[in-house]
RNA sequence: GCCGAAGUGGCGGAACCGGCAGACGCGACGGUCUCAAAAACCGUUGGGCUUUACGGCCCGUGUGGGUUCGAAUCCCACCUUCGGUACCA
């Protein structure tokens, strides 16, 4: 009796729910099977190629990782049961700076720490039970990797898209080093604290601006809107005059200044040169150079970040040069200050100051006292400082009169027949400055030689490796530069004994092409094949974070573009659609962090509740471009769902032949609708609405199995439909159940079911019937009644006369199959 | 400052193209089961008023206006929050 008893329990706890059986088991299975394997080419199937950004092996998945990830996984699966040959694949950003820091503090070696980071992720990412295709892997710290990041360098340096060029850096006096702007806190290094300078140095930079023109051209892409438009005002283009400026006392030496309203140049009562403009020295008169040279050097040592951090301070850092310059537009000479709100990197370094339209000119003439000159006419009731808007031209000669947009016309038109000026473009953005003073990057292949001067290094001794065996120690210079074995190389044109480049590249040069590397992994003859390269690209469907929405998604799209000119790409773009998901929160709605003590581990949700239910409850938070605070409460609503499921799919079901009934008609009717509403919420990526869709359909069939005897039929569409829609979002209990019902491994290879329209017809519908637009009944009648029927109904209403409080009907709105609205006076 | 997105129960959120606001969950409350608890299951749950009861009425989607037979949804103004950006001439 006991004995029994016992037997008993066991077999009905065996028979529960319990994720950490089932998972590993089916991953094994489906890992032994190769099932989510990707050919590049199958037999009557269309390629589809599904993608999402790429973790850093930082050492540990986090919360971030798997709401990117898993939806992404379950939009490929749902793709792939549409019959596509989806690739999905995975991989690792593993250059960078943590992996060089941890060197520096002494923990281990970056490429030991990297494999061993990527080792352990590697395993943790394959407990999301995704569709990933890990033959297809890369790792872009790996040598058949980065020989390939090299290897476009060259070809950018080829097509003259790479140059060498100086540029300011951050640099520390103390470390002896170069800063990334991410390493400096407050204009002071991050490390010991000392004052942070600029300094030049020679960098190689990739020639982005020859695109900025085509990039600025993403209207036509299948992105956010925020997205495009954050690129757009990236590249920020502005049109506009530059033209040259005499100088008095100095009639062998001009200037140019570029403006965006040439129109309002009558009004120019000063002008601005940037502290590092290269005049400067030359036109700054004796008495005023020591405040000058004060202000220089002080500028100089000021980070770029420290000038652009001192909001308060706007139009009050400047010094006049003691120079005046000559408005070509009346011959009035005007003072030459310089100020650091105007920087040498844009434009021409120098502009045309007209305080009386322009904000930051009005508060440095306000500061220092100079002449202001309205020369458009502002609206009657304009408060304000400056006037930027449209209106008549005023005190300017032969522009008076004239609105912007012909005054601009004009005034350019009138620079060009003097031979002084012309119309001007500029470009917020900068290029792509890619040099890197760290060990932990691809090496840059050139060489310099003292004859030869810069050569690149042939393709065929590609790659140049990174040696493991370097000092970490901080210097002026990156660590390779220490490594008297890399430096040292002959000349590839003369042999003679010539130098290594000792920089590496920016990291985002590694995943400005990984996503082309997927479809060709592992060719040694080619970066990626034209076979390959046809047969996926470009993406489908990329998903990743908004933080990326500028540089990795602007650098790529130049890179596929220079790609497409070199003939080794199809299309213009590299990702046709693309999906920014939202950021996933601590508990607290803060930022996930340690030093907060608000990090939810993937590992440990894993471990308590399944992969399954945590990819479930991570789509069911929210919509997921919004993201949100991670609820730990809340995913046991997800867990009794799934058990519950595990219950009404495992239980013994009493049924019955009866396919006409109102009961069976009412459960196709639940699983036509329910199939519809997933396949169209999925495809919309509302992952949450379609997994309330899914919770609908399970609490319907266990009730009406609760209810008594069910349709053998409808039951066995209805409970093998919901497992098959489930699928793309949890693929083990989907599988283990689709099995345990007999049917045929594996579900993930089956077909999206088909929703049957004529199914989903309701028998009756509910109208409201509304009295001045106030609901105040309803009638049932057919779906397809007219409005004389369903008028009809409500004046049968046995409170008609009630609703209408003994006015008059005036007017009937009716919508068909949704209300019924009765005006009254 | 500028650009963008969003404000709906105690909480996360749902609502097609302007047509029954609050789907689906969490939490809470009540119940079944249990020696008890947990789990599981069933029920209730926007606020207010009213009815012995069935029910009925009013208010309600950040605030104030507007358009409309009808507004969470469209228009105008404002407030708040979040994200991006930062002197780009």
């Amino acid at each position: 009796m006991t004995t029994e008893t016992t037997s008993e329990a066991t077999a009905d706890l065996s028979d529960r729910y319990d994720p950490s059986a089932i998972e590993p088991k089916w991953r094994a299975r489906w890992e032994a099977d190769q099932l989510y394997r990707t050919p590049d080419h199958v037999e009557g199937k269309e390629n589809r190629y599904h993608l999402t950004m790429l973790p850093y092996p930082s050492g540990d998945l986090h919360v971030g990782h798997w709401f990117a990830m898993t939806p992404s996984d379950a939009l490929a699966r749902y793709h792939r049961m549409r019959g596509y040959n989806v690739m999905f694949p995975m991989g690792f950003d593993a250059f960078g700076l943590p992996a060089e820091n941890a060197a520096f503090k002494g923990d281990a070696h970056p490429k030991d720490w990297t494999d061993a980071n990527v080792a352990h992720m590697r395993e943790q990412l394959k407990a999301m039970g995704a569709m990933f295709d890990w033959e297809r892997e890369m790792n872009s710290s790996q040598p058949d990797y980065y020989r390939w990041t090299q290897w476009w360098f060259l070809q950018l340096y080829n097509k003259g898209l790479a140059e060498r060029k100086t540029a300011p850096v951050n640099w520390c006096p103390t470390d002896n080093t170069v800063l990334a702007n991410e390493q400096v806190v407050g204009g002071r290094c991050e490390r010991c604290d000392s004052l942070v300078e600029q300094r030049e140095l020679e960098q190689w930079f990739f020639k982005i601006t020859d695109y900025a023109e085509e990039l600025l051209d993403n209207e036509a892409m299948d992105w956010p809107e925020h997205v495009k438009l954050m690129q757009r005002n990236w590249i920020g283009r502005s049109e506009g005059a530059e033209f040259g400026m005499k100088i008095q006392g100095h009639e062998d030496l001009e200037f140019r200044v570029f403006t965006t309203r040439p129109d309002t140049s009558f009004g120019m009562t000063f002008a601005v040169m940037a502290p590092e403009h290269p005049l400067v020295d030359q036109i700054t008169s004796e008495a005023q150079r020591p405040e000058v040279e004060a202000f220089v050097e002080r500028t100089r040592l000021a980070t770029e970040i420290e000038r652009l951090s001192t909001e308060g301070d706007v139009g009050k850092r400047g010094v006049f040069t003691g120079t005046h310059a000559i408005n070509p537009f009346n011959n009035q000479p005007v003072p030459i200050y310089l100020a650091d709100y105007v920087l040498m990197s844009y434009g021409t370094g120098a502009i045309m100051a007209v305080p009386g339209q322009d904000d930051r000119d009005w508060d440095f003439a306000k500061a220092y006292d100079l002449p202001i000159l309205r020369t458009v006419q502002p609206p009657d009731d304009f408060e304000g400082d400056a006037y930027t808007g449209d209106g008549p031209a005023i005190n300017s000669d032969w522009l008076d009169g004239l609105y912007k947009e012909e005054a601009i016309a004009k005034a350019i038109t009138w620079l060009e027949d003097q031979g002084i000026g012309e119309r001007q473009v500029n470009y917020r953005l900068r290029d792509w400055l890619i040099s890197r003073q760290r060990y932990w990057g691809a090496p840059i292949p050139m060489v310099y030689c003292n004859s030869c001067g810069i050569q690149p290094v042939p393709e065929e001794e590609l790659p140049v490796e990174l040696p493991y065996d370097v000092e970490f120690r901080p210097t002026g210079e990156s660590p390779l530069a220490l490594s008297e074995e890399f430096v040292n190389t002959p000349c590839p044109v003369c042999d003679e004994p010539a130098k290594r480049e000792t920089d590496t590249m920016d990291t985002f040069m590694c995943s400005s092409w990984y996503f082309m590397r997927y479809a060709d992994p592992g060719d040694d003859g080619a970066a990626i094949s034209w076979d390959a390269a046809t047969a996926w690209l470009p993406i489908d469907q990329y998903t990743g974070g908004s933080e990326h929405a500028v540089m990795h998604l602007l650098y790529s799209r130049f890179f596929y573009k220079a790609a497409r000119d070199m003939g080794i790409v199809p299309g213009d773009e590299p990702f046709t659609r693309y999906y920014s998901q939202g950021q996933i929160l601590g508990p607290d709605g803060r930022r996930m962090s340690k030093s907060r003590g608000n990090v939810v581990p993937p590992d440990d949700q894993v471990a308590r509740w399944g992969a399954d239910t945590f990819r479930a409850y991570l789509m069911f938070l929210g919509p997921w471009d919004q993201g949100g605070p991670y609820d730990v409460d809340g995913i046991v609503g997800v867990s009794r769902w799934l058990n519950r499921l595990w219950t009404v799919a495992t239980s013994e079901v009493a049924f019955t032949d009866a396919p006409d009934s109102d009961e069976a008609r009412a459960i196709r009717r639940a699983t036509h609708q329910t199939i519809a509403r997933v396949s169209t919420d999925i495809e919309d990526k509302a992952f949450n609405t379609a997994v309330a869709a899914l919770m609908e359909l399970t609490n319907t069939l266990h009730r009406a199995r609760e209810a008594g005897e069910v349709d053998r039929t409808a039951w066995t569409e209805a409970m093998d439909s919901l497992l098959l829609i489930l699928a793309p979002l949890c693929p083990h209990i989907s599988e283990e159940l689709w099995e345990r019902r007999g049917n045929d491994y594996s579900i993930h290879l089956q077909s999206w079911p088909t929703a049957d329209e004529s199914a989903m017809v309701e028998d009756t519908v509910e109208i409201p019937v509304q009295v001045n637009g106030k609901v105040r009944d309803h009638v049932n009648v057919p779906p397809d009644a007219d409005e004389d029927a369903v008028r009809a109904a409500a004046e049968a209403l046995p409170r008609w006369s009630d609703h209408l409080g003994g006015k008059e009907p005036v007017r009937v709105i009716y919508v068909p199959g949704r209300m019924l609205n009765v005006v009254v006076k």
